[in-house]
DNA sequence: AATGTTATGTTTGGATCCAAAGTAGAGACC
DNA sequence: GGTCTCTACTTTGGATCCAAACATAACATT
């Protein structure tokens, strides 16, 4: 994949969820191509990327449209994300968590314990959080045996809600995404030591519930969202 | 989407589910274009499209290779299968049961009874199963609240062992297949019994449980599989 | 006036051309 | 003889051209 193409996917995925297409709008490959300053080949080739993604959809049979997500998509991703990060915990708690694994779950989760240890958040932790956040779920995933589970996964991130380290975090109010970041380090190392332990069905519960802690939480901590 | 270019990419997805490239082969896109007669344009648009449903993946710096899968990518797509609709199913049961729902369920199920009641499979019942099943599936998943998990499925699908239909059936022993379909009836049964219910729980360890019955239950019934 | 048909314009899909990047092979130098 | 480099060839990516399909609008006919 050129350096062209790819940023055309790249540069076309980040304006779609920046809202710059309205929903439901159509997409010309012309006007595209002409916006993009590159020629239709591959804005061509971008769209078929991008409607397997789900960002875009079919209009009839007149080109591509921005595809629109409702409230409840947005949960029904979140969900999905959990249920398949839940397939991948379960997995390598049944086929024995190594030492090896162990060790490098360790690594991030030590990163996190160093990251909440001062008491309060700045306004940088937010990326390394967020970081290390990416390589803890990874990392499970990635163990699972096949990466036919991280694909999936993978595939469900494409929309821009989904993804693990799309926490939004309101940097106004880093006190109370304090208390989140430090369940959510809570839930890893209770999934650490389900693992551990071999507690399949336990560590598959709590990287579900885990998956909500995005979307649902900040109601607790009086965010309303 | 023209004829030409539908028909490439599944022309395509047949060929590599029938094995007639080997795994991990590349494809070349003049190649391939020679082969199916058309020019680079389609093949190029398809091969974006091949990547993205994880048949094909990119072979460095130069074109595609076909895929390769093991025995746990199998066992792990069937596995997501069974994830994702019990999700649905779950979901399913979590709003509640809605009269129109259940008389269009209790359709498949009524077929599925009519096939089996006569006590024995004939070599055509297979398609006409097929179809019911296939129906039965996507009925619960099309009603779980948002098509994310359908998509979610429906890419998952993509690994062409990884499908609900996808039963193989075999025709040399029609009796054995038999029992298999009478299960996978009472399966279905019971989530509609579960779903009725509001049983969210139960629903959905009835849909993880009865992904797997292409995969594992011929050991049951002596086929070895 | 309404409906059907035709013609024109817009947009997508397919083919081909050109350029750029990568690979392999051969030759030269150490 | 081995290794490094340069060159030629292969292959992919981007741009452009042409054809086909679809939509829209206008005109004619009933």
């Amino acid at each position: 994949m050129s350096n062209t193409d790819k940023s055309v996917v790249s540069r076309l995925r980040k304006l779609i969820g920046e809202g710059a297409y309205g929903p439901g709008e159509r997409l010309g490959e012309v006007a595209v191509s002409e916006q993009l300053g590159v020629s239709r080949t591959p804005v061509r080739l971008a769209f078929r990327t991008l409607e397997q993604e789900g960002l875009l959809q079919r209009a009839g049979k007149r080109g591509f449209m921005v595809r629109e997500f409702t409230e409840a998509d947005v949960l029904c991703a979140v969900e999905v994300r959990g249920v398949l990060e839940g397939l991948a915990a379960r997995r390598v708690a049944e086929q024995g968590l190594s030492a090896a694994l162990e060790a490098e779950l360790l690594v991030w989760i030590q990163k996190g314990r160093e990251l909440l240890a001062k008491g309060y958040l700045e306004e940088r932790d937010v990326d390394v959080w967020s970081e290390l956040n990416r390589h803890f779920h990874e990392t499970i995933v990635g163990s699972a045996g096949s990466p036919v589970i991280g694909d999936a996964i993978a595939r469900n991130n494409h929309l821009p809600f989904a993804a693990a380290d799309s926490i939004v975090i309101d940097s106004e109010a880093l006190d109370r995404e304090y208390r989140k970041l430090q369940l959510a380090q809570t839930q890893h190392e209770l999934v650490v030591q389900a693992l551990r332990h071999g507690e399949g069905a336990r560590a598959e519960m709590l990287m579900r519930e885990h998956a909500f802690i995005g979307l649902r939480y900040g109601e607790l901590f009086g965010l309303g969202g």
